[in-house]
RNA sequence: GGCUCCGUAGUUCAACUGGAUAGAAUACCUGACUACGGAUCAGGAGGUUGAGGGUUCGAAUCCUUCCGGAGUCACCA
């Protein structure tokens, strides 16, 4: 960054000023600057606490020498104060109108210049044998959402996500397709192909569930209750339990099923032609869901093509050592050490895990890329999955395992506790996306206010403003807390959220079309109110913004500044007169001032993936 | 049980990573401009930050012991 703005200069001139009159050397990074609370006056406030005792002097003493010392040095210091420890500066007007000539001459405000580093986030990374879910996008607005933060950080940004395109629950989508089909079609059933498969893969999820139904009727299954069941198990909750067992030694369906996946695996034309069919129907419905979603993806990487990777790394460090082999064949990391514990890496037949195969791609992606940071957003029940494979990674002595980072995020529950399929109330990620958009086009037909536009760019509108509120109410919230979502509840509108952030935008535009295309005018001499003040003192804070939502890699922290830039904007509209200003002078700073407060508003949502429309 | 995360107004969330009297929204109550767009604004009420102890100039934040909730401890992914 060119300019590091104002909070740096003070920073700088508090070290320096320490410097001059102690002989301390202090790093300015460390001077700890906050803006003003407000019932205190001044814009920004250093705090002196750190320093007395590394100073061997008092606040007192200390703010007394530093009062002096900003007031001299610095021509945009106008005034200080000294309260209680905390020094209080005020920064003349000259200062914030050079800062918003500043924002103003900077397109893309906030965006640093390339730093020559890549930066690869994996996100969404959905089995290919059903649709898309709320808890999907969660996902996907935070991967997204993180990758438009780092672009903006000056790295290079490779967004990629994994597809779990195979193993035995794909093949049973196959399967009941096969049995039940009647080579029935997404076309001609009329439905989305991802949902087209995930219908079979219901299907065949009941067609075990009856075949389950019937043995527990015969005498190996009653037999096997008397003999295994605990005391006062009760029928049902033994073979509720017993079921995972159940398919993989009884069932005929599970046996079929399993062979199928041999077959796969062997290469057999027929299966792996039915394979290739299913799955091009589901991508032609995630594509659909991507889109919608607005977001996109550099590079895939599917399992199919992974799943047998790692197992040579695994094997080449067990030459070196690393890892141990048991009597059985299997191989083993030993992490006790370090608190963890024994963690297997093959199979005794020699296969992968899903940790092998985790290690194998991130070699992979390291050869495709050589990215500096891989970040992985994936829900906290992986936690210690995401632990073990970054230490196992920085035993392997990989160059890129310090770079790596698990965005760890909450599930989101329902309002009656977790998504189940099994019970069916799994929220679908299409039929929300429709749901919220009605509701922002009810709202917005009940005000009127679009009535004069043609009926598409209406819906545009409606579209922009339902994702809008939709991906606010998600990404607002710290990723590590859990969310309820309650669909059934009509999504907020008003107060913290997307369209409220919109509205401020959507007014300064008014303005502006009003005012015309070519006004340009300067401000000439003017004082600033303290509530413009405060939009330059929000909007001075937005790169500071984005660099801490990058080193978090919270993308909330964003959603919360737009908030406040948009709140304190909403709150100067109703107190200050644009068109009918008071003064010409007063009309041009306040028309430049919106200017940047929607340029900033519309850049900051940008970074959520929320669009601004210019009328709702 | 071991480890990890969470616990803040009735509810949903903040709190610049240890800084001033813990802030918003929502719901509730009271108000505002004959409209630069009311999806707005102002005000009121609402808190022992789960509980106790400690660290220090200063703790929602760090340490510790409890309490409550979630997750995880597979030759599953």
């Amino acid at each position: 960054m060119k300019n590091k703005g104002i909070i740096a200069e003070i920073q700088v001139l508090i070290a320096n000023g320490i410097s001059n009159i102690y002989g301390n050397e202090i790093n300015p990074d460390s001077v700890v600057i906050n803006q003003t609370k407000k019932e205190f006056e001044g814009d920004y406030t250093v705090v002196l606490f750190p320093f007395v005792k590394q100073l061997r002097t008092s606040p007192m003493d200390l703010g007394d020498k530093l009062s002096e010392y900003l007031k001299s040095e610095s021509s945009k210091i106008i005034g200080v104060s000294l309260v209680s420890g905390f020094l209080n500066v005020q920064l003349s007007d000259q200062a914030w109108k050079d800062q918003l000539s500043l924002i103003s001459n900077q397109e893309n405000y906030g965006e640093r210049v390339g730093n020559g580093k890549t930066f690869m986030v994996e996100f969404s990374s959905p089995n290919t044998n059903k649709p898309l879910h709320l808890g999907h996008i969660r996902n996907i607005l935070l991967g997204d959402s993180c990758g438009k933060i780092y672009k903006v950080m000056g790295y290079k940004v490779i967004v990629t996500q994994v597809i779990n395109d195979r193993g035995i629950a794909v093949c049973k989508s196959m399967y009941a397709w096969s049995k039940l089909s009647d080579g029935e079609t997404p076309d001609s059933a009329n439905l989305k192909g991802d949902h087209f498969v995930g219908k079979y893969y219901v299907k065949y999820n009941q067609l075990l569930e009856q075949e389950y139904q019937s043995w527990q009727k015969t005498d190996t299954a009653k037999n096997l209750y008397k003999e295994k069941a605990k005391e006062g198990q009760s029928v049902e909750d033994y073979f509720k339990s017993y079921k995972n067992q159940y398919f993989n030694e009884f069932s005929k369906i599970g046996a079929e099923t399993k062979e199928m996946l041999l077959k796969w695996e062997s290469g057999d034309s027929e299966t792996v032609a039915l394979w290739q069919k299913l799955n091009s129907w589901v991508y032609e419905g995630f594509d659909v869901t991507y889109k919608n979603l607005g977001v996109e993806f550099t590079k895939n990487y599917y399992e199919s093509d992974t799943y047998k990777l790692g197992r040579s790394a695994v094997e080449e460090h067990l030459e070196k050592g690393l890892f141990e082999r048991r009597e059985d064949g299997s191989i083993w990391v030993n992490l006790e050490d370090i608190g963890m514990d024994k963690k297997i890496l093959l199979r005794s037949d020699g296969t992968s895990l899903y940790i092998t195969q985790d290690i194998g791609t991130a070699n992979v992606r390291y050869e495709d890329f050589h990215p500096d940071k891989m970040v992985y957003v994936v829900g906290d029940e992986q936690d210690y999955h995401f632990k073990v494979l970054f230490e196992i990674l920085k035993r392997m002595g990989k160059p890129y395992a310090d770079g790596m980072y698990h965005l760890s995020y909450g599930m989101v529950d329902l309002p009656t506790g977790k998504m189940k399929s099994r019970e069916g109330t799994i929220v679908d990620a299409d039929d929300l996306l429709v749901e919220v958009i009605k509701e922002a086009a009810d709202a917005a037909k009940e005000v009127g206010s679009l009535d004069d536009l043609p009926i598409g760019e209406q819906e545009e509108i409606f579209r922009k403003i339902g994702m809008g509120a939709l991906k606010y109410q998600l990404i607002r919230i710290n990723p590590r807390k859990r969310i309820t979502f309650d669909p059934a509840a009509s999504i907020d509108m008003q107060g913290v959220t997307g369209p409220y952030i919109q509205n401020a935008y959507v007014r300064i535009q008014s303005i502006l079309r009003r005012l015309g295309e070519g006004y340009n005018q300067n401000e000439g001499e003017y004082t600033l109110f303290e509530d413009e003040k405060e939009l330059l003192i929000l909007m001075n804070h937005y790169p500071y913004t984005i660099k801490e939502a990058a080193d978090n890699y919270d993308p909330s922290i964003v959603a919360t500044f737009s908030y406040n830039l948009a709140k304190a904007f909403h709150r100067f509209y109703q107190e200050r007169s644009l068109l009918n200003a008071e003064s010409e002078e007063a009309k041009n700073f306040r028309i430049k001032l919106i200017r940047e407060v929607a340029k900033v508003l519309k850049l900051s949502m940008a970074l959520l993936g929320i669009e601004m429309p210019n009328r709702m």
